[in-house]
DNA sequence: GGCCGACGCTCTGTCGACAAATAAAATTTA
DNA sequence: TAAATTTTATTTGTCGACAGAGCGTCGGCC
């Protein structure tokens, strides 16, 4: 048997009636953003239906899904694939990344409830732990989730749907680009999540605004090196 | 006959294999848009299967996709409604449209190319053209597709996704409330709207931001007129 | 020997049917 | 008569099967 058998296969999981799209959606989601199917790889549909013992349709429910998403992309009457990470298109992602990071740190800031603060220093709380860990990608996991609940906090779905969006995306990224551990940086993302709750539990929009602008400049420049240490071998002129 | 058959059905055309789903999703959304589908409306799925003369598994994917958009909404083994437009959140929505016609309408003015500027013109003519007729409805999707010009002139597909999201429930709400046809208000459209392109044109983002801020401002004033002109039968009470 | 077209194979798109789940109707019971 | 419960009916979720559309392969032709 493969080594992977030994971990339970989720896919094995018998569901009930009406929960096997979002089965299969969530499984394949999980998937495609931890890269174990790669950017560009055909998705077999006959072979998904085996492997989650069900029939064709539901698994091609939970690709429309998917598509939706944008996390394949479908080749009528051939193939779908695993959408590719579009390098083109980095600057639009880390504009769009910032901007979001932005509006709803300032959202939560105004919007936010007691309730709220809870769930946000769990996963912070979560954070921390993996950074202990060294476990960079429970790290990457942990981030999203804690900026997710920010944004939940800030009550405004269409920015917490974007933004959804946006992490995973920058999982994927994460994912493809990591290569060598550092230990500063994770510390110091710790230190400005604590410095981002405590300004939007005061309730401070304009500080909250600028620590998120710090964050998201400091994720995008460590992608950005990450992405040019991985060129070093087609290196840019320098005039 | 009914006299809603003297015009041809869309549903009617014959498409090739794989355009099936598409093409319901196509025509559902607009008709979703439109408000021909009433919010709230249960979705038979066989009934659908018989007007577009196709089997359930086609149509069954469209509306996953349109469930994906948000326009309608699943009730496992239940059935399936088109979503309601949600009065409480109707300030997140005012909150993301006004930001995303400034985004938009920065990037544009950034990122643009001369070949971006005949179809934004084209666009605004038609809006015009509605205008002059006093054609209502028809000035509602030419202003959509005015605006979605630019931001596909601006060049980022995530702001890009969720602006259209945005003026297409812009339009449900739009529909839904629209009553009295006041003549200055469209014509202040055209001419604000001529001015979003000239400073575009001239790559000056910061006018650009500055009218988008007042064109968002002035629709978001008309939605809210509407609303509460609607709400005059249970008035605020004023303090 | 290389290019072009017919053939076959594989995979997707669509179909009709069945079974579970829920809502509605009918019946019983207090 | 009203409430509770069983029965019926409708509608969804899933299934297995078929047919069309590409893609690769093989043979023929220049």
């Amino acid at each position: 048997m493969a080594k992977a058998a030994q971990k339970q296969d989720p896919a094995a999981t018998v569901v009930k009636r009406g929960e096997g799209v979002s089965h299969v959606y969530e499984i394949l989601r999980n998937e495609i953003i931890e890269l174990k199917l790669v950017p560009g790889s055909p998705i077999d549909e006959t072979l998904l239906s085996e492997r989650f013992a069900m029939s064709r349709t539901p698994i091609r429910e939970a690709l429309v899904r998917l598509a939706a998403d944008g996390l394949i992309t479908t080749l009528t009457n051939r193939t779908t694939i695993v959408s590719n990470i579009d390098f083109l298109q980095m600057g639009a992602f880390f504009d769009a990344l910032t901007l979001m990071y932005r509006v709803t740190a300032r959202l939560a800031a105004s919007n936010h409830v007691a309730e709220d603060i809870p769930a946000i220093r769990a996963h912070q709380a979560t954070f921390a732990a993996f950074v202990e860990e060294r476990n960079v990608l429970g790290m990457i996991a942990a981030n999203r989730d804690f900026h997710v609940a920010i944004a939940e906090a800030g009550r405004n779905p269409y920015y917490t749907a974007l933004f959804k969006r946006l992490l995973d995306e920058g999982r994927r990224i994460l994912r493809l680009y990591y290569h060598s551990y550092d230990d500063n940086l994770p510390r110091q993302y710790v230190t400005e999540h604590e410095d981002i709750i405590s300004a939007m539990v005061a309730r401070d929009v304009e500080r909250s605004d600028a620590l998120a602008i710090a964050h998201a400049d400091q994720i995008v420049r460590q992608i950005r090196s990450y992405i040019s240490a991985d060129n070093r071998s087609s290196p840019r002129i320098q005039l």
